[in-house]
RNA sequence: GGAGGGAUGGUCGAGUGGUUUAAGGCAGCGGUCUUGAAAACCGCCGGGGCUACGGCUCCCGUGGGUUCAAAUCCCACUCCCUCCGCCA
């Protein structure tokens, strides 16, 4: 959320933002509606003043209480004025996206982002490689099929030693967090409307969301959303500062919008599984735990053995709530392509100030957290290891990490 | 699902229409005393908004209502707890 006194202060920079970002929030009309706001809530105060102190003589001085009778319905109706135009600045402030990194490059798509770095050897084949849907076919370990008999197309299975291995992928991940001074939570699946405003998803992704019928409740399309909302309307003590959180969760997202966008086999879904990194600091340290969470990313896939490049990305490719964003995009040999496994976001204060999280230091310091929201690993992590650890014969083998959680170190076709 | 009880500041807890501008305890912070610590004593000690920086105003689960005046009375809702039933 952007603090109204950015408006009032800094204007221009609002509406160039606003203008980046191609949102068409009036910022004039909103400064102008703070102003006319602020003016009748002091207009209401200096009155409720005038009545407080008219109320304490009504016991002794009869004539106050017909004073203050009369005072009633223009203050009724200041009080009335001011609720409306809060409601209504409120509902403008609720598009505005977050203001922007210098360090982000222009650009529409995912095609203009610009790549930091390139890391790992590309995998050589003697055969023509398959994708993951091909192999998850051949060592009957993905059933999308009947996923989409169940539940529906876009839903899947893990069965067998797939399942194995997307299970010992978010342990060990889990357990490598918790190594870099994670704490691990389980967290509900479901979140209440105000949670998913707060986090940035309402109002902006709402078709991307499955609401509960007859309840104030979605699934969750990602575990930062019980997360950070955790900790809404707290203070925090500035000492306990960064809190790093993980947890392994399904994310849920109707992706309405998106058929035909690299869909084929289980790359994009409506129910995956991820190991979130979430941390709150305080600002003047978000950029060093942005660099923290990507440092996690990577070290996860080089333990991993899979090529990645580390991509900056650019302003049509982040969300709203984003200041600034880096993705990796792993090497997928189905696809001959590098595509996204994870996505790293420096929220600053977007969340923190719709959810009403603050710390204070002894010191004085105080002010509202940082958050940053970044993905561990997913399902498409496990569908990166079938493709670049495939072999000829459409085994294939489990990365040594792994081995000690899957107990066995190739996965064959079955019969 | 049935029955009952409850929601006040970091926490415990007083408060049933106007000396409450929310008492008091605990925790915390600063100080005095002390070789140091403890104890004792003194002071500070929730949050938002506005500010001519003197203050003003709002917040006692949430939303309405009654009243000159509501933590306190009325209505609705939400959440929590206890017991019983069912149960992964």
């Amino acid at each position: 959320m952007i603090d109204l006194k950015i408006i009032r202060e800094n204007p221009e920079l609002v509406k160039a933002t606003c203008k980046k970002r191609g949102c068409d929030v009036d910022i004039d009309a909103l400064a102008a509606l703070d102003r006319e706001h602020r003016e009748a809530l002091g207009k209401a105060e200096g009155l409720r003043a005038e009545r407080n102190r008219l109320s304490k003589e009504c016991q002794t001085n009869p004539d106050a209480r017909v004073k203050v009778k009369d005072m009633k319905e223009e203050l009724a109706s200041l009080e009335e004025r001011s609720a409306v135009l809060a409601k209504e600045i409120d509902e403008k402030l609720s598009w505005l996206p977050n203001l922007i990194d210098d360090a982000v490059p222009q650009g529409e798509t995912d095609a203009d982002n610009q790549e930091i770095r390139k890391v790992g050897k590309l995998p050589e084949f003697s055969f023509q490689p398959k994708d993951h849907q091909e192999l998850g076919e051949i060592l009957g370990i993905i059933d999308a099929a009947r996923g989409a008999k169940v539940a529906q197309a876009g839903f899947y299975y893990w069965k067998g030693k797939g399942a194995q291995l997307c299970q010992a992928l978010f342990y060990w991940t889990q357990m490598e967090l918790i190594k870099r001074g994670f704490t691990l939570f389980m967290t509900p699946c479901v979140a209440k409307e105000h949670t998913l405003y707060g986090t940035g998803y309402l109002p902006f992704f709402a078709d991307q969301t499955y609401a509960l019928k007859n309840e104030d409740l979605a699934l969750i399309g990602t575990s930062e959303q019980t997360l950070v909302g955790y900790h809404a309307d707290e203070i925090l003590e500035g000492e306990q500062l960064p809190l790093c959180y993980t947890a392994y969760t399904p994310c849920f997202r109707t992706e309405s919008g998106s058929y035909g966008k690299a869909s084929r086999g289980i790359f994009r879904v409506h129910q995956f599984h991820k190991v979130e990194q979430i941390i709150f600091c305080k600002p003047e340290d978000s950029v060093k735990y942005h660099e923290f969470c990507l440092e996690n990313e990577e070290y996860l896939l080089q333990q991993l053995g899979l090529p990645y490049h580390v991509v900056n990305v650019c302003l049509g490719d982040m969300g709203a709530p984003g200041y600034r964003k880096f993705d990796i995009e792993a090497w997928f040999p189905g696809f001959n392509a590098y595509r996204e496994v994870t996505s790293n976001t420096n929220l600053t204060d977007f969340q923190s100030g719709r959810l009403k999280i603050r710390y204070k230091d002894k010191d004085g310091g105080k002010g509202f957290v940082h958050t940053i929201s970044a993905t561990a690993v997913t399902d498409r992590v496990a569908i990166a290891i079938l493709e670049n650890y495939q072999q000829a014969d459409g085994s294939v083998v489990i990365p040594e990490v792994l081995r000690p959680f899957t107990g066995f170190d190739k996965i064959e076709p079955a019969k």
